[in-house]
DNA sequence: AATTATTTTTAGACTAATCTAAATTTTTTA
DNA sequence: TAAAAAATTTAGATTAGTCTAAAAATAATT
């Protein structure tokens, strides 16, 4: 088995890898809050147990054998989250935290169960996708309300931004997940957007535009 | 907060207290399967944080705050156990170890929901009370079937030997918490018991019939 | 009460994860 | 392409938890 610390790792590499391909000393850490020198330590120990590719200054990618333990911590998460909103009342800008914790409990048979008894859901709370036993899970194609023109519609599927404080804010404009929005009009000075979200209209700035996603 | 291991500590002093009050640096040892030295070690630290009261040789007992950590943790510990086998329908002698790792997740608000959603449980699966979320719970007077006349009855209520292996030879017998049990003839040779147990007699060591606890 | 046996503590060492500061390599830029 | 800047790694320490072996204290027994 790993440590905590060692699947933390796996972890960020693998959010860091969707977007950079070859993930960077410095991103890491970033990523974890620490060091560099600390970063630069726990890449040796994960490269001696084959679950990344590493050579000194180039940067690391991840094993099939350290995608596989990566993805495992995510779907374990994206279960969590879920079981905290559906089952117990969490708000969707609450569960992260716990989350992080919960990820961490190494039974496979206790999250395969979770699955079942929440009927296998396919998104999380904040609709990112929960991968399933074997490790597969649907990549969906989502775009940022800013990608819209007027007179586009989506439904919203997801967020780019996880903060309590952009979840809270998404929230109190009851911008969430399911919710069909329909851009009625650009501010081409600033790239404001007003969107019609069910029957009213909602003025939301550039930056939540790019951070709110939707499926078409 | 504290560390898992501290938990630990703190969660075997408080059971090994129930029995001897004052407890022992080798009973703690033996407990968490570690050595004497290390227990001693950690003894420094808890009684810096004044958890645990402590003088060398004289072995220890722990401080309302150290107590409040304990139950805390064995609250937790217990309704997981119970979610595990009441909601994802594990067995009783499956859940232990899941619930080892469980009963560390930090979250006061997890927990207490968790409570609420199960509907508040007074009782374990195994029988033991659940701490409420102040930390009071009754601590019901049990006697072994050992205890018993001829003719007695009581209701099955509780173990004293929590192993995969007794609690699997228990579901076997069909001797789970809630069965109304009636010794019907003890042998003064071994001191086995037969229990009418609902239509069907069975027959238990000495051994079994300690370590199974029943209420009048 | 003296000696033996047991228990407990101390001393010193080891691993995992972290850090700061210095050294090295890579990248950028003039 | 050489010098400066940025990124990364190494060196050497630190903390938490653990261990073995030896020393010290307590308990048991003759």
């Amino acid at each position: 088995m790993n440590t905590f610390t060692e699947e933390n790792y796996l972890k960020a590499i693998y959010h860091l890898s969707l977007q950079s391909g070859s993930v960077s000393t410095n991103q890491i850490a970033a990523s974890l809050n620490t060091k560099a020198a600390s970063v630069t330590d726990m890449l040796k120990k994960l490269a001696d147990k084959e679950l990344i590719n590493y050579t000194k200054y180039q940067g690391v990618t991840l094993t099939p054998a350290g995608e596989k333990i990566a993805i495992s911590i995510i779907r374990k998460h994206r279960l969590w989250e879920y079981f905290l909103v559906e089952k117990l009342n969490f708000k969707w800008d609450e569960v992260h935290d716990v989350a992080e914790e919960l990820e961490h409990i190494s039974s496979k048979e206790l999250v395969d169960r979770l699955d079942d008894f929440m009927g296998n859901p396919k998104y999380d709370p904040h609709g990112d996708p929960i991968p399933d036993s074997s490790g597969k899970f649907k990549t969906h194609e989502l775009k940022p309300v800013s990608a819209l023109l007027v007179n586009e519609s989506g439904i919203i599927s997801g967020v780019r931004d996880h903060t309590p404080a952009f979840l809270q804010y998404l929230e109190k404009m009851q911008l969430t997940i399911g919710r069909k929005i329909k851009v009625t009009e650009i501010n081409n000075y600033d790239h404001s957007v007003i969107l019609q979200v069910e029957d009213k209209k909602t003025h939301i700035s550039r930056e939540v535009a790019n951070n709110l996603l939707i499926a078409l």
